[in-house]
DNA sequence: TATTGTTATACTCTATAACTATA
DNA sequence: TATAGTTATAGAGTATAACAATA
């Protein structure tokens, strides 16, 4: 397979990976629309589990603070997260998400969840042999070359 | 594991999937801005492996036809593309790569699979069990149910 | 009449820079 | 001075609706 010589199967490997890679995504994205939400929405909804400050909530999106704001004044617009001002130190305000947006972030869960088994035939896999391959990829800092 | 009843590991297998989706993406991202690209130009070059036109670059993209236009004028104001009338119909312009587009996409091509074998360590990977699991992933449309 | 591509419009997402209110 | 969050601004991506050219 793949170009014959050296590195046999890594090509292969690299574009199965990016078409998993884009189901998930396709999935990810009508489970969104579903509930007329965009995907940063849906993913905002997702990160949320446990509040945080608007600060770390950047950070965790690996995005500048000034995105957050829009961000989240959309998704408090529909009612699905509040700013809580910080008692100890008065310019932090904590993210957290209202009962509505709780509530909707357990529907999306399960709905990926199940969408993503149906679409990628997951319960018919043999688990124990899939998550050893997903967890070898996600294992920490995995290579000895930094890139 | 997960939730100690009826499925458990599917949940595990989920989590991991958008584990590795996200690190995909992340990857994809980081070539993209080493190369001044958004990721919707690195994915256009990617996908215009073979000349094609705008309406089936649309479906292809499963978007409005309205978008391409916006996202091909901007690749082609980098020089990457190029739209080539249809001789066999006028009313069809032809999306091609330039010389310049061929080339980048070749070096994105290539720096992505080499970041995405370093970010997720693929090269110390086995290569069958690895291809086995993605494969059976991406058949065609596995599940019996179709949602 | 139907189809291809575009334009006009509006909204979301994103970053940069400048600002405020705290600390 | 430094930090948290916002605003102002600009550009990219997206969809909808209306349109021109062609079929």
């Amino acid at each position: 397979m793949s170009d014959g010589q050296g590195d046999a199967g890594l090509e292969d490997v690299v574009d199965g990976l990016l078409e998993v890679t884009s189901r998930v995504h396709h999935v990810v994205c009508s489970v969104a629309a579903r509930h007329d939400l965009t995907p940063q929405q849906l993913e905002l909804l997702r990160m949320l589990a446990v509040p945080v400050s608007m600060r770390a909530f950047a950070e965790e999106l690996s995005c500048d603070p000034s995105n957050v704001t829009g961000l989240v004044d959309r998704a408090e617009r529909l009612g699905l997260v509040e700013r809580v001002p910080d008692q100890s130190d008065r310019r932090v305000r904590i993210l957290k998400l209202t009962t509505k947006g709780r509530n909707l972030r357990s529907t999306i869960n399960q709905e990926v969840a199940r969408s993503l088994t149906n679409a990628l035939g997951l319960s018919t896999d043999d688990h124990a042999k899939v998550m050893s391959v997903l967890a070898a990829m996600t294992s920490a800092t995995k290579p000895p070359r930094t890139d």
